[in-house]
This record gives structure tokens, sequence and C-alpha cells, in this order.
DNA sequence: GGCGAAATGAACGAACCAGTACATTTGGCA
DNA sequence: TGCCAAATGTACTGGTTCGTTCATTTCGCC
């Protein structure tokens, strides 16, 4: 909660200056580069330590073992996640241009936090075992799925998209063709050569990935 | 190359029995399921060692390094993977229905062997460093490409489909959709309460998954 | 202005784990 | 049938890595 220090300006150097808000937060910063590069098993205490400001005794102080990091990193990650997609204004859109734009900034999204879906991989490498441990993230989602639900929901009144469908299910869609587009960039990548002109390629993508989303939910 | 020995029936009980390719065969059995469940940092060999029929000594002898093992277990497995794929016979069936088959075989052959999508995911895990190493699969995935091609053109001369895709682009999306579908079941399954009635769930699901694919390439 | 809990530092230990040294057996072949 | 390379077994080692012990410093509060 605190973010500073309250007085005492920073006057004698040599001495130390306990700030466990930013101890914990540099701590979690450097942890979750060293967990989503190498996933659980291959993260090193060790380097997460070297990497921060402070020791390796801090990290067993504040997360009491390399499980109870990971788990805090997982949560942090899926918290920052949720608050960001919570800022779209969907309503305002017509139901097409709402679903367009959620599935453009979704695939945006994780092009840009691939350190976010490597955490989710890695965690589905280990089945989700952390992930059942956190009560709080089950709630994050129902966002998600809430905003796809009441943008289809209008489509469907207004007789532009088809009956039927499950929210859940369009969900299910938008994430694996956005989620698979970075988290396999590389077993994909490297067999069909689409490094050239990447950037053309991705916008390509992003567009068919939109099209065929809208294609499916309209009548 | 030598699938069996060629004298001497089994008598002597107490004795050795050299045979080397059922000892490879045994080893890459073993570690595949090893590093499926726990990826390349998290399987241990001696645990592999222990589960075969030999030692860790032979694993060494016959892969020199865990890397070894772990890419070799890869090549077997995409190889195997391939092989199965090009059973499909797509050009007797209709362009759509050639589709609807190769999307359905997808769907249900990555959920029959997630083995085989969980190294896939280490292997993205590892950002592809050691796909990179072997010449061998590069080949093996040119063939899925061409079948989807073909099937494409044929229905693009027959006025069925519409004209401009990329093969590549809905190879990308059939992927996409059936192996998030088994890769990212933990992280979305317990986050959306999949789990009662699974079976009609999955069936759905891929349902749902083959109708988008049609209604993309569908004028 | 000093007291005690919170926060931090440095070094250590015990288990784990990839890889090896050394010794032995098997079996094709001359 | 005896020789030698291929194949295998056993026991060990050196480095790595999670976690801890012991000691010290900071700072809110009375």
């Amino acid at each position: 909660m605190a973010k500073r220090k309250t007085g005492v300006p920073a006057a004698r150097a040599p001495t130390r200056t306990n700030d466990p808000a930013r101890t914990m937060a540099g701590i979690l910063e450097v942890a979750t580069a060293e967990f989503a590069n190498k996933g659980l098993s291959g993260a090193r205490i060790d380097e997460i330590a070297a990497a921060t400001r402070t020791s390796k005794r801090m990290i067993y102080y504040y997360f009491g073992s390399k499980e109870g990091l990971y788990l805090a990193v997982l949560e942090e990650s899926y918290r920052r996640m949720r608050s960001i997609e919570a800022d779209l204004q969907l309503s305002d859109l017509s139901p097409e241009a709402a679903l367009r734009r959620l599935v453009e900034f979704t695939f945006d999204h994780h092009f840009g936090n691939q350190d976010y879906i490597r955490l989710v991989m890695s965690e589905n490498m280990q089945r989700g075992e952390y992930l059942a441990q956190s009560k709080i993230i089950q709630e994050l989602n129902v966002t998600a799925i809430e905003a796809i639900r009441q943008l289809y929901d209008r489509g469907v009144a207004l007789g532009l998209f088809r009956a039927g469908l499950d929210a859940i299910d369009i969900h299910a869609s938008i994430s694996a063709l956005t989620f698979f587009n970075v988290s396999n960039q590389h077993t994909f990548g490297l067999i069909f050569k689409h490094d050239p002109a990447a950037e053309t390629a991705r916008a390509l993508r992003r567009s068919n990935i939109v099209e065929m989303i809208v294609r499916f939910v309209k009548r």
C-alpha cells in the first residue's frame, strides 16, 4: 500500500533504506521475467536475486518459497491483464464494431504482453496446479465473458448475429486464435518461414482472425 | 534399423540379453512421457532411467546428453504425428467435406495425443531452440500445407470457396483452434468450469470449430 | 531517545542431479 | 573357438540450487 517513505529525505548515503513495498515490487518484476522466460522449473532463484537490488534472503522472507513467488507472479500478471481489459468501452459501439474491437484488442494485447502468454503456457504445463490454489483469479475472467455476452445479445436482438451461440465458446475461439499466434510462434514460424516482412504478415493474420470471428457470429 | 535379434531363442535366463534397438525404443518411450509431463528442465534423467528396463548409463551411451535425448524425443514425436496425418485421403471428398474431415481429424488427433501437444508447448517455451537444430522436422510439415492448398484450390475452382486466401493462414487457424483446446485446457477449463458433461461440451466445441473454419473459406 | 518488531545482509548446508570412470558381459565374425 | 567392438551395469563426483541459520540494521512508536 505505502508507495514511498514518509520523512527522511535521503541524506546519509552509506546507510541502508528500508522500503518493503519497493523491495517486493522489485522482486516481482524480476521474477516475472525469469519465470516467463524459463518456466517454473527452469527459473533460478539465485538469478532472480542477482537481478534485484536486494538478496535471496528477501525473496524467502516475503514469498516463502519458489512456488510462493511463482504464484504471486501469476496472480499479479493476471490482475494486470484483466485491469487493462476492463478499459474497453464496447457498449458505445455497434455489436459488430464492438466484436471487431475486442478481437483486435486481444490480438494486440497478447502480442504486446508475451510474458503474460508465457506464464499462462507455463501454468498449463503445470496442469493449472498453481492457478487452482488462487481464489482471486477465478473471478477475474467473468468480465471478459460478460463483455462478449452483452455484445452478442445486442447483436442477436438486432437480428445481426445468429442466435444459439455460447459466449464462452466465442471467447474460447478468440483466445485460441490470438493466443496461439504468440504462444506457438517458434514452432510454427520456424517451420513455415514467416519471418520476412513480419509486420505485414502479422497485420494480415490479425485481420483474418477478426474476419473469422465475425463471420462465425453473423447470420 | 534391425528390429529383432536373428537367432538365439531366449534359453539361458540368468544372462543378459543385448538388444540395442529395444533399449533405445524403451528409453524413448519413457522419455517422451517424462518430457511431455515436466518439460525439458522439469524432467529428470534419473526418473527416466528408473522407469526403463535399462540404466542411466545407456541413456548417455545412446543419446549423449539430456538435450540429445530431448531432441530425439521431439523428432520421433513429430515423425509419428505427420505419418498419421498423411493417411487422410482428402482428394476423394468434395472440398468442403475434405476441409471438415481435416479439421475434425486434427481436433481428434490433438485431443488423443496430448503428449505431442505438451512437447510442442515445451518446445515453444524453449523458443524453438531444439527444433531449430533438427533438419528433419522442417520438411515434415509441408504435407499438411499441401493438403490444404489442394483442397482449397479445388474449392475455389468450383466457385465454392472465396479466392485470395492463404493455405498457411488456414492451417494456422485450424492449428490454433484445435491446439489451444488441449494446450490451455487447465487455465481455461478451470476458470470457466467446463468440467461437467465434458464429453458433450467437447463435441460441441468440435463442431463449432469446424463451422468456424468452413464459414471462413466459403463464399 | 530507546525498545522491539520488521527488514535486511552474508554465508552456509544438504539434497539433488547431470554426467562419468571403471569394470564387465555379450555376440558377431574370422 | 577365440577375439574385439559393441553394449551394459555399478558406483561415484562435482557442481548446482533451494532454502536456512545467524547476526545486524532500520524505524515506528511510546
